[in-house]
DNA sequence: GATGAATGAGTATTCATTCAT
DNA sequence: TATGAATGAATACTCATTCAT
């Protein structure tokens, strides 16, 4: 399924100046963030248009001078937050693929206002084309990329052919997330088998390398 | 945190019998899943109670007689189908913990409705106090009888001891309802450092035991 | 004007036995009261049937077998509470109007829970036919036989003949309920000219007989 | 007991202008006109605000761009109302007290609908803070001011001195507007004792000479 | 006489959005 | 660009009342 940019398409019909000035992109990213903050704070369906006006010493009318709707705010804040937050930082060059996810989710507590953004969005999602289209194509864009060094750092480290990169990015993206964000928003989950095969052979590996039949009289 | 049956804090001027009728458990169970459908379908904030009514048979009205709210309801759908779905479909008795876990998670695709319907509850539990308070006791009670099953499991198949059974279990729980969702409903996730032994140790078994370029140094 | 016992009339369309067992009258007896003290404590508008039926420990559906409608129930709530509170508490003969007039104003803050009730009423009143007929009715009674008590006082007591026993009646019933509240259910009211009378009358009589500077002329 | 400007504390979150446009102020007179007409006729538990709207031509939502309330609403139209119809016309210096009041209630009937506007907001002022603090203050501010004139009128006629004139006063505004409603919007009455005198006063002086046992001889 | 389940109609209030100024 | 006044549609929840049991 592919989305592209709905919510910039329907701002063709609103007459929005073609370059827009210095003060009115100012304004735009104040708004973005302002936005971005309240839906975290107040959830998205609970944050009114006049909620984010008065934060940004606004009327809520000047909104629609920069955004179309207030999908499209959100749209736009979580694209922003997305970018900033999940954005890699360093990358696989430094250390092996192992040693940096440890480092990632050691800094799990950081993104929470990340996720519950994205928990927002994602319920916003479910019924709002808009909303949907949008989170998908810049989350997609964002997991192509990831893919793209997955697969080298497979390659570079030899790591296990059995076991597909892509599968293990959507499964530890899903960790974060959640299956049910990234459905939400369509992205395309691995198929079951290749799911299947990621987690058995990552909690397989816990086993102590002695035999075991089902449920014999292993201690520790 | 903990929470106690919020839900119900209304029957102070509410006269509803003491002992329900076995009619008036029907009816209930029905709303009850009539409204999971509808929250799943539409959207928590998008189905109106009339909209639930009338997909029952019934008259808004006419719910208010069984629940005291609109977030109650939901709470009440959600116990439910978690309780239905995300059971213990089998123990780990007849098989180890990574064949176990690969056969569940095989089987993702049948639970994209719960899913769903948690992403909901979890947008609608960022605001609402019934509902997180609701949701965290389900869910809570839930992940504890499973620790304490990955606890025997551990013992049982010897597994590495350096590994938290119930880190590696909030991990799993999360690739499926996502840290965001857990986050939203207060349940109490592992520490930063057991999250990343847990990811170092299940991604660093993929390590073919090659060494590889970037990372020669790939120890840990 | 007159209105004749509506809420009696009503009864006769709903099935009620014609002698009501001693039960039931107690049961309509406790009704009353409780339906008084939850209109005067929480207002006739705020109070529920359900609220009243819980007082009472019983279901609002049992109310209705014995009263016609809520208003009802408020119409009988002020005829008894108006008889108890408002009667005679003696009369004339052991005192003059003025001694007996001062005693029962000094009481005056006994009354409230009446006053409050009978405001309550008014309001109902001025919308429901029903309410301002059975409350003409039990008003009007009374202060027909008040006239006449009062028409007996003039005589005796040889009082102004100028001042008309029933324009002070309802002079001094207005402060105690309002003329508001009388005209709410319909009470004839004295004629303008009449109430002028009572009025300078009375306060004239607190001249001192000195002349007064900014009004030498002062007679009528 | 002292409320200040209860009424508008919604003002938090909604952002309204600062300085409100001639438009705006027309609208919101107009809005209080019509309001009150609504409640004075059809009663203010009755007209909803839909109704307020359609008389004005207006929608509901825009009603709440004005006010913060129902409430409010009712709160506004009686200030105006009370303040336009129970205002001094004329003042004492051209007549006496007795002549004055006289004249006023000669008037009686022009005032109807300022009472029945006075009973339906007594009766909301019973369960509602905001009502009952705005009422009480208006009319508190009124009783005060005219409470004033009282002490000068005393003064300057030499009136009776055994006599409180605020007792006076109090007791003939209740006779307009009822001392439940007073007592609704919390105005503080008169000591018991100044009551009884006050009107064994007043109605003492209406026996003719003839000697009557508790009640001397005083003239006219 | 009473219950309890249900009705059906109502209602204050909120809010995204529009648009003249 | 922004304001502020207004729209219009929606919605959770309440409640008097009915009626089969």
């Amino acid at each position: 399924m592919v989305y592209s940019s709905v919510v910039g398409r329907a701002q063709q019909t609103r007459s929005r100046p073609v370059r827009p000035t210095p003060k009115a992109r100012a304004t735009r990213a104040r708004l973005i963030e302002t936005a971005a903050d309240a839906f975290v704070e107040e959830g998205y369906g609970a944050t009114s248009v006049r909620n984010i006006a008065d934060r940004a010493g606004l009327t809520s009318g000047a909104i629609y001078g920069h955004f179309s709707s207030k999908a499209s705010l959100l749209g736009e804040a979580v694209r922003e937050r997305l970018t900033e937050d999940l954005e890699h930082r360093g990358t696989f060059e430094e250390e092996d693929l192992a040693g940096w996810l440890a480092h990632n989710f050691r800094d799990y507590r950081k993104r929470r206002d990340l996720r519950a953004l994205l928990v927002e969005a994602a319920a916003a999602a479910r019924i709002d084309h808009e909303v949907r289209g949008l989170l998908h194509d810049v989350v997609a864009a964002k997991e192509a990329e990831w893919a793209e060094d997955y697969r080298g750092v497979w390659a570079r480290e030899g790591l296990d052919p059995e076991v597909d990169p892509e599968g293990l990015l959507l499964f530890l993206l899903a960790a974060e997330v959640g299956l049910g964000v990234l459905e939400a928003i369509d992205i395309e989950l691995p198929s079951p088998d290749v799911l299947a095969t990621v987690v058995s052979k990552l909690v397989g590996s816990l086993g102590s390398g002695r035999a075991h039949p089902a449920a014999g009289h292993r201690e520790r």
